[in-house]
RNA sequence: GGGUCAUUAGCUCAGGCGGCAGAGCACCUGACUUUUAAUCAGGGUGUCGGAGGUUCGAGUCCUCCAUGACCCA
């Protein structure tokens, strides 16, 4: 027992299970044992019982509970679909097996051969033949009833949290179904899912600071990418005409209910179309994936009823900022102007050299976007905080640009894409000027992009979807780590 | 980054005003061959998140630190 003479911190129950694995090799059973192909999952019996009742079926799964009778026991087996209960009676199996059972314990893993029976109270059960260790669990499980509440084990052990808490486990069951079901509309509208680098010398694409990284070999800094936008707008160019990424974007910034330094996003192009055919798609989408998932596009989020079927509610940004504020931007001649009307709203964070299309835009933020439940597109953008949109042809202050908003919060942007060279490059420029004068998140110049729309970009409506908070409405879920798996953590100590 | 709250047994949680560390589940011992939060009889298994301080005495009061949750930026 050397393992448990190293353990000095280990406790009295761990000591006792060390002892059962030491017990078990002694009788010449292997405590983890070899694969076990099973005939059946849980979920497979109950729901074809009338079948199956006395048929001899194999089962494996996790021991979940265990009601012992003295010569006879109760378990429930939790397998990947459900539990079922397990009888196992002295009378019935080999002395090996009964004394197999007798040094079994909440949380291993076992299979099981036995016949499909209905117990006295009605419970569909499976009485053993034949039992086999096929791991030994060395530590308890968290308790039954209370399941784990302590968000910080649930979440740096996740594996806990699922074995637990089965609400959990639909959770992310139901967030692979959304990802798949969006790959789906996507493929069969004739999207091609590519992969472009997540390592790049310039990270841009949008406002936000990267994480460094540094290539040995190559001697340089690498970026982490904080968006795909600038490669998959390449492959515009190259000549793919419908394209989308899914995957991880980085940025670094504080983490919060809906912020996850890395998160899931996916980014869609397709040439010859603008912002319209993304809103249009956007709703379809996002309507498809509810229909497909839910079987509903009217859902409900944190006890708000919200209905996602199409056409979702437009409005301009002025529109929504004078609906809900009253103050009608259109009359609003100077950048002064602006900033003395969003001082008046006690909007703290203006700057003196804030234009008027940044003031707007903070305004709208402070006081439109939470009023914004149900789905709703806001468009034409101030060309300030859209430097990689196409400016409106009758307002250069504004953009071919939207974005959609579901109980308050920012869940889709996209834009006519900015085709024209001269203007990219004009616009990169004002981003220069913004970080020289200390704005961190301005976007970083990239002379490959511009060298590419030299070439010639069509013209292309291209959208992002924030996947986390579209699986976060989805599955009613209030904060981002409930739909991340393992969501970034201090490390403990 | 700022504020509020939390951290006590493996898990879920109590611990008034500073005076011997508690419960349920889990676990251990015994009984029990159709139970299901099985039941019955017994057993507490602990660095009270960490480090200082105040005090005759600290889980409790003070300071700092760590981690988390929420709110704000």
């Amino acid at each position: 027992m050397d393992y448990l003479n190293d353990q000095s911190e280990i406790n009295e129950i761990q000591k006792v299970r060390l002892q059962k694995l030491q017990e078990l090799k002694d009788m010449g059973v292997n405590p983890f044992g070899d694969k076990y192909p099973y005939s059946h999952n849980c979920q497979q019996i109950k729901a074809n019982f009338d079948e199956l009742e006395n048929q001899n079926v194999k089962i494996a799964g996790r021991i979940m509970a265990i009601r012992g009778h003295g010569k006879a026991a109760f378990f429930d087996i939790q397998d990947n679909t459900g539990k079922i209960q397990v009888y196992i009676r002295k009378d019935n199996v080999s002395d090996d097996t009964f004394n197999l059972y007798k040094l079994l314990d909440i949380g291993d893993i076992v299979g099981i051969e036995g016949n499909v029976f209905k117990s006295k109270r009605g419970e569909i059960s499976v009485s053993v033949n034949n039992m086999t260790i096929l791991a030994k669990s060395l530590r308890p499980l968290p308790e039954k009833w209370h399941g784990l509440k302590d968000t910080d084990i649930r979440y740096r052990q996740r594996y806990l949290d699922l074995i637990v808490n089965p609400e959990v486990k639909q959770t992310f069951l139901t967030r692979s179904k959304i990802i798949s079901a969006m790959r789906q509309f996507l493929d069969d509208k004739g999207f091609v899912e590519v992969e472009t680098p997540v390592l790049s010398p310039i990270a841009g694409g949008a406002a936000a600071r990267p994480f460094v990284t540094y290539h040995n070999a190559l001697d340089m800094q690498l970026y982490l990418r904080i968006a795909t936008e600038l490669y998959l707008k390449r492959l515009i160019v190259g000549g793919f005409e419908k394209v989308y990424e899914l995957g991880k974007d980085f940025r670094n910034e504080g983490i919060s209910i809906k912020h996850n330094p890395e998160f899931t996003m996916v980014e869609l192009y397709q040439a010859y179309a603008d912002y319209k055919d993304m809103m249009k798609l956007a709703e379809d989408m996002i309507a498809y994936i509810a229909e497909k998932v839910l079987g509903t596009t009217k859902i409900t989020y944190q006890g708000e009823e919200i209905d996602l079927t199409p056409p979702w509610t437009r409005m301009t940004m002025v529109e929504a900022v004078k609906h809900f504020t009253g103050i009608d931007f259109d009359s609003i001649a100077s950048d002064e102007e602006a900033r003395k009307v969003a001082r008046e709203l006690h909007i703290e964070e203006i700057k003196d050299c804030d234009t008027k299309g940044k003031v707007l835009n903070l305004i709208f933020e402070e006081k439109v976007e939470q009023n914004l439940v149900q789905p709703t597109f806001i468009y034409d953008y101030p060309i300030e905080i859209s430097p990689l949109a196409k400016k409106k042809e009758d307002n250069p202050d504004l953009t071919y640009r939207f974005e959609a908003f579901v109980t308050g919060r920012e869940i889709a942007n996209a834009f006519s894409e900015l085709n024209d060279p001269i203007d990219q490059r004009e616009r990169f420029l004002q981003q220069l000027k913004e970080r020289e004068a200390g704005d961190e998140e301005a976007h970083a110049f990239d002379e490959d992009y511009i060298n590419a729309l030299e070439y010639g970009m069509p013209p292309t409506g291209g959208m992002g979807i924030g996947v986390d908070r579209l699986v976060m409405l989805l599955t009613d879920s209030y904060s981002i780590r409930d739909v991340i798996l393992f969501p970034t953590m201090r490390p403990k100590q």
